[in-house]
DNA sequence: CGCATAAATGAGACTAGGTGTCAACACATG
DNA sequence: CATGTGTTGACACCTAGTCTCATTTATGCG
């Protein structure tokens, strides 16, 4: 199984793979950031890396979300997650009561898209589409009243 | 057909019925909201009446969206927009060139969030899903390259 | 109508989330 | 070693939004 260390180690290398420098802030952000699989927040990981300047730790996340290798997501209320994205085109399942994400990679919405652009004669461009859910472990401990 | 002038006066109507106060500021507010089909910012109102306050516009935005007489919807890179809400549950197609915002209202993701609820065990509470799309008007005249 | 009272307002402080600037620094390369 | 590009961090600034609290106002009741 992968653990946290592979997972941050693969970061880096995606990081040197794009051409970027391997620092001290970065190895220490995206360390953090691996040890957070149940999504994050960049004011978080400044939190856990205080040492670190908060423009860097933003510009690090941005780079990662602009490469593919973080997702930046929304909660019902617009409050922005973050988390590590798996591969491929993906959405994203999201607990209201613990805030674990899971991917869902399987995406069902072409259809309604192809209905969109023959309907309305746009162009589809992008979408995003989050679901908010009770997860098995919440629905367990804090069952349907 | 509905002018804006019906649509404020529908808002109001609603307000008055949920038992709230038709006040001052709020006519501006709805006045202002009604003449922007294509979505609006809450800080754009408070800049088209300036003479009433931010907290109120953002007050009687906040009580339109609970009431379901406005949806908060969510750019792609997570900037919010407001628009308002036709009846039921719907998506939205928003240009991203001009802003214009059609809603969908057929529902096309009821089988993923089923399949979902099987494959892992969760409940689904709710979903987001926006489409980000070149409207037919905006192909037309800066067709694509 | 007049009045009580709860609802609503507005000024302004405050927060989260995020960007832009710029001088200083770190590296790699010739 | 010089030079250039990538990166950093302090800090100012921005949008979006909430909270407080003293004051005002809409509305229902007598
Ligand atoms: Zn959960
Ligand atoms: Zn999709
Ligand atoms: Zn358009
Ligand atoms: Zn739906």
């Amino acid at each position: 199984m992968t653990t946290e260390t592979d997972t941050a180690e693969e970061l880096l290398r995606r990081l040197e793979d794009g051409g970027h420098r391997l620092t001290a802030p970065r190895r220490s952000a995206l360390a953090a950031l691996a040890q957070r699989p149940e999504g994050f927040t960049v004011e978080e990981l400044c939190r856990e890396v205080p040492w670190a300047g908060r423009a860097t730790i933003y510009r690090t996340v941005r780079l990662l979300v602009r490469m593919g290798l973080v997702c930046k997501l929304s909660m019902l209320d617009g409050k922005p997650l973050y988390n590590l994205a798996q591969a491929g085109h993906h959405h994203h399942a999201i607990c209201l009561t613990c805030g674990s994400v899971a991917d869902v990679s399987r995406c069902g919405v072409d259809h309604l898209l192809e209905n969109i652009q023959l309907l309305t004669g746009s162009q589809v461009m992008g979408h995003r589409l989050e679901v908010y859910v009770l997860c098995a472990s919440c629905r367990a401990t804090a069952p349907q009243r």
